[in-house]
DNA sequence: CGTTCAATGTAAGCGCCGCTTACACGAGTA
DNA sequence: TACTCGTGTAAGCGGCGCTTACATTGAACG
């Protein structure tokens, strides 16, 4: 009686604490039984609201996408006043500053046992949003009539492939420095480059 | 007497099998175990030869920067007549190449489990050596005086973060297409990109 | 040539894991 | 009140990484 059969709302502890163990020690980490015992429930509860460890890990990764999309949307709202090319650059840099601070999170949500397109929708539907940021600055630019040297095809993915990458290479320990301030060093030096090109096609 | 007591060369025997697992399925599924079974040999056994599973990764991983190396010295030899802006551009695209091509070996070798560095004093060998070809093709470019804008510094920062990005953008399935051909093709143009902001600072 | 010994194999076992199956509970409903 | 269905438990399967104690060997050495 202390304690009553049924937990009430174990699917959400499970979720908070699958988040917490991602965040703090890496997706690989991820033990369900170690969630149950956290939870206080038997080994086999969880599989009651997952039907495996991976569409655990597809909700954490949800949230994560979530957590991205706001801040990426924030930054693009704070930086309403600016020019249409610093606010690409403004993106961006917080793209990689995302995922320095959130390293293993980001690295679940990108990497390669990341729950993959088209197992879980609400997962498509967030990461959809979550990356339509960038276009949309970069269409901003080009209507603005900066960049307009390549399609938008090839500026998205121009720009992409430079913050990805950024982002990469701080979370391989291939940058120079590997705190947060650091990346975002790196990706504010990366994103001017990005943004001289750019103003350069005026 | 059909099999003999000691297999003679194990240790060989364990890193190609783990090499062609972590090849065809990623790192994540390799098991000591397995290895030992597939080696016809027992499960304590490979722990004569190597501390634990990260040892076996390790090598592999160490592996893997040598084929990594290799092809990256290869395209440079086979690009010695062209201009030097454009060998850059090749080393970019060949990056790329060994990634799409060698996927799980790529993520080993870059990814978070990746062998840290200090570890492994041969592993590290092996990765400054194949980390120096673009920093010399960059060099050699800006004696040229290609991309004398920036510094060697920035210039170096800027070509890895775009073909790693580009690299990492496809294996995480963000680019437009998931083949090995479409991986160059976008590596030919971002590394394009490259390049005409180097040739623009003549 | 015979001994010795360090390297390299085996066998067995510990605690962990993901996941399944059969059963127990209990809140809402007819 | 009785039933049912969602959610919990208990127990167990096979696999894992890794350790310990013991077996076998080839090679070095007196």
């Amino acid at each position: 009686m202390s304690t009553p059969y049924h937990h009430g709302s174990l699917r959400d502890a499970l979720v908070d604490a699958a988040t917490q163990v991602v965040t703090e020690t890496g997706s690989e980490s991820l033990s369900l039984r170690a969630l149950a015992r956290r939870a206080g429930v038997s080994s086999g509860a969880p599989y009651r609201h997952f039907t495996d460890r991976d569409a655990v890990l597809c909700a954490v990764a949800t949230n994560g996408f979530r957590r991205f999309d706001a801040a990426l949307a924030n930054t693009d709202e704070q930086s309403a006043t600016l020019p249409p090319v610093e606010r690409v650059e403004q993106l961006g840099v917080a793209y990689v500053r995302f995922a320095a601070e959130e390293p293993n999170l980001f690295r679940l949500m990108f990497g390669p046992l990341a729950p993959r397109v088209g197992v879980d929708a609400e997962l498509d539907e967030v990461r959809r949003r979550a990356g339509a940021h960038l276009p949309r600055a970069l269409t901003r630019a080009q209507a603005a009539g900066f960049g307009t040297d390549s399609s938008l095809e090839e500026l998205v993915e121009l720009a992409w492939a430079l913050v990805h990458g950024v982002a990469a290479l701080h979370l391989d320990g291939l940058a120079g420095s590997s705190d947060v301030a650091g990346a975002e060093q790196l990706a504010r030096r990366v994103t001017g480059q990005l943004g001289r090109l750019m103003r350069s096609d005026k």
